[in-house]
DNA sequence: CGGAATCCGTTAAGATACTG
DNA sequence: CAGTATCTTAACGGATTCCG
Protein backbone atom coordinates (compact mmCIF):
# COMPACT_ATOMS: atom_id res chain seq x y z
CA UNK A 1 0.00 0.00 0.00
CA UNK A 2 2.76 2.23 0.83
CA UNK A 3 6.24 1.21 1.35
CA UNK A 4 7.73 3.79 -0.93
CA UNK A 5 11.05 5.35 -1.60
CA UNK A 6 10.71 7.72 1.61
CA UNK A 7 11.78 4.77 3.64
CA UNK A 8 15.00 4.17 2.10
CA UNK A 9 17.95 5.95 2.52
CA UNK A 10 20.50 7.04 0.35
CA UNK A 11 22.88 4.15 1.96
CA UNK A 12 20.83 1.12 0.89
CA UNK A 13 20.15 1.76 -2.93
CA UNK A 14 20.93 -1.82 -3.62
CA UNK A 15 17.87 -2.30 -1.00
CA UNK A 16 16.17 0.11 -2.73
CA UNK A 17 16.70 -0.94 -6.25
CA UNK A 18 15.37 -4.48 -4.88
CA UNK A 19 12.46 -3.21 -3.65
CA UNK A 20 11.18 -1.38 -6.22
CA UNK A 21 11.72 -4.44 -8.74
CA UNK A 22 10.98 -7.08 -6.16
CA UNK A 23 7.73 -8.53 -5.91
CA UNK A 24 6.48 -11.55 -7.30
CA UNK A 25 5.23 -10.54 -11.41
CA UNK A 26 7.58 -7.30 -11.52
CA UNK A 27 10.40 -8.88 -13.47
CA UNK A 28 8.55 -10.86 -15.37
CA UNK A 29 6.25 -7.65 -16.68
CA UNK A 30 8.93 -5.14 -17.66
CA UNK A 31 10.40 -7.72 -19.80
CA UNK A 32 7.21 -9.08 -21.47
CA UNK A 33 6.72 -5.10 -22.09
CA UNK A 34 9.87 -4.46 -23.58
CA UNK A 35 9.42 -7.73 -25.81
CA UNK A 36 6.01 -6.33 -27.13
CA UNK A 37 6.73 -2.57 -27.00
CA UNK A 38 3.08 -2.20 -25.81
CA UNK A 39 0.22 -4.40 -23.77
CA UNK A 40 -2.87 -4.75 -22.81
CA UNK A 41 -4.33 -5.59 -19.51
CA UNK A 42 -6.07 -8.78 -20.76
CA UNK A 43 -2.73 -9.30 -22.78
CA UNK A 44 -0.13 -9.47 -20.02
CA UNK A 45 -3.10 -10.90 -17.79
CA UNK A 46 -2.88 -13.56 -20.51
CA UNK A 47 0.58 -14.11 -20.96
CA UNK A 48 0.98 -14.20 -16.85
CA UNK A 49 -1.27 -17.11 -16.78
CA UNK A 50 -1.26 -17.54 -13.24
CA UNK A 51 -1.74 -13.97 -12.17
CA UNK A 52 -5.41 -12.60 -10.40
CA UNK A 53 -6.77 -9.14 -11.72
CA UNK A 54 -6.15 -7.98 -8.54
CA UNK A 55 -2.86 -8.80 -8.25
CA UNK A 56 -2.10 -8.03 -11.59
CA UNK A 57 -3.80 -4.46 -11.20
CA UNK A 58 -1.93 -3.94 -7.90
CA UNK A 59 1.62 -4.77 -9.23
CA UNK A 60 0.94 -2.39 -12.30
CA UNK A 61 0.02 0.73 -10.14
CA UNK A 62 3.04 -0.02 -8.13
CA UNK A 63 5.12 -0.28 -11.45
CA UNK A 64 3.31 3.07 -12.60
CA UNK A 65 4.38 5.05 -9.10
CA UNK A 66 7.39 4.03 -9.24
CA UNK A 67 7.64 5.35 -12.64
CA UNK A 68 9.11 2.49 -14.57
CA UNK A 69 6.06 1.90 -16.56
CA UNK A 70 3.70 3.82 -18.73
CA UNK A 71 -0.31 4.05 -18.72
CA UNK A 72 -2.09 5.02 -21.56
CA UNK A 73 -6.38 5.16 -21.78
CA UNK A 74 -8.28 5.41 -24.38
CA UNK A 75 -11.76 6.39 -23.64
CA UNK A 76 -13.55 4.40 -25.76
CA UNK A 77 -16.11 1.51 -25.69
CA UNK A 78 -15.35 -1.37 -24.57
CA UNK A 79 -12.06 0.58 -23.01
CA UNK A 80 -8.38 -0.34 -23.87
CA UNK A 81 -5.53 0.58 -21.90
CA UNK A 82 -1.88 -0.02 -22.82
CA UNK A 83 0.80 -0.15 -20.91
CA UNK A 84 4.37 0.28 -21.76
CA UNK A 85 8.24 1.13 -20.32
CA UNK A 86 9.14 4.40 -19.15
CA UNK A 87 12.44 5.75 -20.12
CA UNK A 88 13.61 4.54 -16.00
CA UNK A 89 11.91 1.40 -16.28
CA UNK A 90 14.11 0.82 -20.08
CA UNK A 91 17.53 1.33 -18.02
CA UNK A 92 16.39 -2.22 -15.97
CA UNK A 93 16.60 -4.19 -19.13
CA UNK A 94 20.02 -4.85 -19.02
CA UNK A 95 19.87 -5.83 -15.44
CA UNK A 96 16.90 -8.00 -16.14
CA UNK A 97 18.25 -9.64 -19.05
CA UNK A 98 21.53 -10.34 -17.38
CA UNK A 99 19.36 -12.32 -14.10
CA UNK A 100 17.43 -14.02 -16.83
CA UNK A 101 20.37 -15.55 -18.84
CA UNK A 102 22.14 -16.14 -15.05
CA UNK A 103 19.18 -18.20 -14.21
CA UNK A 104 18.96 -19.72 -17.45
CA UNK A 105 22.54 -21.33 -16.83
CA UNK A 106 21.03 -22.09 -12.76
CA UNK A 107 18.67 -24.20 -14.25
CA UNK A 108 20.38 -25.87 -16.61
CA UNK A 109 22.73 -26.71 -14.66
CA UNK A 110 20.37 -27.91 -12.17
CA UNK A 111 19.21 -29.91 -15.14
CA UNK A 112 22.50 -31.71 -15.54
CA UNK A 113 23.47 -32.34 -12.12
CA UNK A 114 20.16 -33.83 -10.54
CA UNK A 115 21.13 -34.80 -7.04
CA UNK B 1 -4.45 -24.47 -19.57
CA UNK B 2 -2.62 -26.72 -21.81
CA UNK B 3 -0.55 -24.01 -23.17
CA UNK B 4 1.15 -23.22 -20.01
CA UNK B 5 3.66 -24.48 -19.56
CA UNK B 6 5.25 -23.76 -22.89
CA UNK B 7 4.28 -19.72 -22.36
CA UNK B 8 5.90 -19.67 -18.77
CA UNK B 9 9.48 -21.97 -20.31
CA UNK B 10 11.14 -19.23 -21.82
CA UNK B 11 10.70 -16.45 -19.61
CA UNK B 12 10.59 -18.38 -16.50
CA UNK B 13 14.30 -18.16 -15.84
CA UNK B 14 13.66 -14.61 -14.68
CA UNK B 15 10.73 -15.76 -12.60
CA UNK B 16 13.61 -18.58 -11.43
CA UNK B 17 16.20 -15.50 -10.80
CA UNK B 18 13.92 -13.16 -9.15
CA UNK B 19 12.69 -15.73 -6.22
CA UNK B 20 16.26 -16.91 -5.95
CA UNK B 21 17.87 -13.31 -4.99
CA UNK B 22 14.65 -11.69 -4.26
CA UNK B 23 13.78 -11.83 -0.12
CA UNK B 24 14.66 -8.75 1.80
CA UNK B 25 18.15 -8.62 2.40
CA UNK B 26 19.91 -11.15 0.08
CA UNK B 27 21.05 -8.51 -2.64
CA UNK B 28 22.49 -6.61 0.19
CA UNK B 29 24.03 -9.45 1.66
CA UNK B 30 25.55 -10.36 -1.60
CA UNK B 31 27.10 -6.83 -1.82
CA UNK B 32 28.66 -6.57 1.33
CA UNK B 33 30.12 -10.14 1.10
CA UNK B 34 32.05 -8.43 -2.27
CA UNK B 35 32.82 -5.28 -0.34
CA UNK B 36 34.24 -7.14 2.71
CA UNK B 37 35.73 -10.14 0.91
CA UNK B 38 34.46 -11.83 3.82
CA UNK B 39 32.37 -11.36 6.54
CA UNK B 40 31.22 -13.12 10.31
CA UNK B 41 28.05 -13.37 11.59
CA UNK B 42 28.09 -10.24 13.86
CA UNK B 43 29.41 -7.98 11.37
CA UNK B 44 26.78 -8.55 8.74
CA UNK B 45 23.89 -8.27 11.80
CA UNK B 46 25.76 -5.05 12.41
CA UNK B 47 25.88 -3.53 8.76
CA UNK B 48 22.23 -4.96 7.99
CA UNK B 49 21.37 -2.85 11.55
CA UNK B 50 17.34 -3.63 11.50
CA UNK B 51 17.48 -7.22 10.87
CA UNK B 52 16.64 -10.16 13.33
CA UNK B 53 18.90 -13.12 14.19
CA UNK B 54 16.34 -15.35 13.14
CA UNK B 55 16.02 -13.49 9.66
CA UNK B 56 19.78 -13.36 9.27
CA UNK B 57 20.24 -16.89 10.04
CA UNK B 58 17.23 -17.40 7.91
CA UNK B 59 18.49 -15.77 4.97
CA UNK B 60 21.98 -16.99 5.39
CA UNK B 61 20.76 -20.68 5.10
CA UNK B 62 19.32 -19.81 1.76
CA UNK B 63 21.87 -18.49 0.42
CA UNK B 64 24.12 -21.39 1.43
CA UNK B 65 21.58 -24.03 0.02
CA UNK B 66 21.39 -21.84 -3.10
CA UNK B 67 25.34 -22.37 -3.09
CA UNK B 68 25.28 -18.12 -3.46
CA UNK B 69 27.61 -17.71 -0.14
CA UNK B 70 30.07 -19.76 1.74
CA UNK B 71 29.81 -20.57 5.40
CA UNK B 72 32.93 -21.45 7.03
CA UNK B 73 33.15 -22.72 10.79
CA UNK B 74 36.12 -21.79 13.11
CA UNK B 75 35.79 -24.35 15.86
CA UNK B 76 37.21 -22.68 18.57
CA UNK B 77 35.83 -20.63 21.79
CA UNK B 78 34.42 -18.43 21.10
CA UNK B 79 32.74 -19.74 17.85
CA UNK B 80 33.72 -18.25 14.35
CA UNK B 81 32.05 -18.33 11.24
CA UNK B 82 32.76 -16.38 8.08
CA UNK B 83 30.69 -16.13 4.97
CA UNK B 84 31.84 -15.37 2.01
CA UNK B 85 31.02 -15.39 -1.89
CA UNK B 86 30.82 -18.67 -4.23
CA UNK B 87 31.68 -18.50 -7.45
CA UNK B 88 27.75 -18.38 -8.65
CA UNK B 89 27.53 -15.67 -6.25
CA UNK B 90 30.42 -13.69 -7.45
CA UNK B 91 28.43 -14.30 -10.72
CA UNK B 92 25.65 -11.63 -9.71
CA UNK B 93 27.90 -9.24 -8.51
CA UNK B 94 28.11 -7.27 -11.68
CA UNK B 95 24.61 -7.10 -12.26
CA UNK B 96 23.65 -5.99 -8.38
CA UNK B 97 25.82 -3.21 -9.13
CA UNK B 98 24.22 -2.23 -11.81
CA UNK B 99 21.11 -2.05 -10.11
CA UNK B 100 22.93 -0.70 -7.13
CA UNK B 101 23.65 2.26 -9.81
CA UNK B 102 20.47 2.88 -10.76
CA UNK B 103 18.84 2.86 -7.72
CA UNK B 104 21.32 5.75 -6.82
CA UNK B 105 20.84 7.42 -9.53
CA UNK B 106 16.45 7.12 -9.03
CA UNK B 107 17.23 8.20 -5.40
CA UNK B 108 19.26 11.48 -6.40
CA UNK B 109 16.18 12.34 -8.84
CA UNK B 110 13.35 11.63 -6.35
CA UNK B 111 15.52 14.24 -3.68
CA UNK B 112 16.01 16.37 -6.80
CA UNK B 113 12.33 16.52 -7.76
CA UNK B 114 10.16 16.11 -4.36
CA UNK B 115 6.94 16.00 -5.43
C1' DC C 1 -12.60 -4.60 -21.33
C1' DG C 2 -10.31 -3.28 -17.46
C1' DG C 3 -10.70 -3.04 -13.55
C1' DA C 4 -12.59 -2.39 -7.97
C1' DA C 5 -14.17 -4.50 -3.59
C1' DT C 6 -14.41 -7.96 -0.29
C1' DC C 7 -13.09 -11.88 2.19
C1' DC C 8 -9.69 -15.08 3.55
C1' DG C 9 -5.68 -18.28 3.92
C1' DT C 10 -0.59 -18.48 3.56
C1' DT C 11 3.82 -16.86 4.09
C1' DA C 12 7.19 -13.36 5.34
C1' DA C 13 8.99 -10.97 8.89
C1' DG C 14 9.51 -8.97 13.73
C1' DA C 15 10.02 -9.36 19.07
C1' DT C 16 11.70 -11.69 22.61
C1' DA C 17 13.93 -15.18 25.31
C1' DC C 18 17.22 -18.60 25.61
C1' DT C 19 21.63 -21.81 24.47
C1' DG C 20 26.20 -24.49 23.21
C1' DC D 1 29.72 -15.47 19.25
C1' DA D 2 26.52 -17.45 16.58
C1' DG D 3 22.94 -18.97 16.57
C1' DT D 4 17.53 -21.68 18.25
C1' DA D 5 12.90 -21.65 19.68
C1' DT D 6 8.37 -19.55 20.11
C1' DC D 7 5.05 -16.49 19.46
C1' DT D 8 2.79 -12.62 17.24
C1' DT D 9 1.96 -9.42 13.56
C1' DA D 10 2.14 -7.64 8.85
C1' DA D 11 2.38 -8.35 4.08
C1' DC D 12 1.45 -11.16 0.18
C1' DG D 13 -1.37 -13.44 -2.71
C1' DG D 14 -5.76 -15.99 -4.18
C1' DA D 15 -10.99 -16.61 -5.09
C1' DT D 16 -15.00 -14.56 -6.02
C1' DT D 17 -18.32 -11.06 -7.14
C1' DC D 18 -19.60 -6.81 -9.08
C1' DC D 19 -19.30 -2.40 -11.94
C1' DG D 20 -18.80 1.64 -15.62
Amino acid sequence: MENKLEICQPTCSVDYAFRRIGGKYKGRILWYLQEHKTLRYGALKRILSDVTTKMLTQTLRELETDNLINRKVYHEVPPKVEYSLTETGEELIPFIDYLRQWGDRQIEKANRQPQ
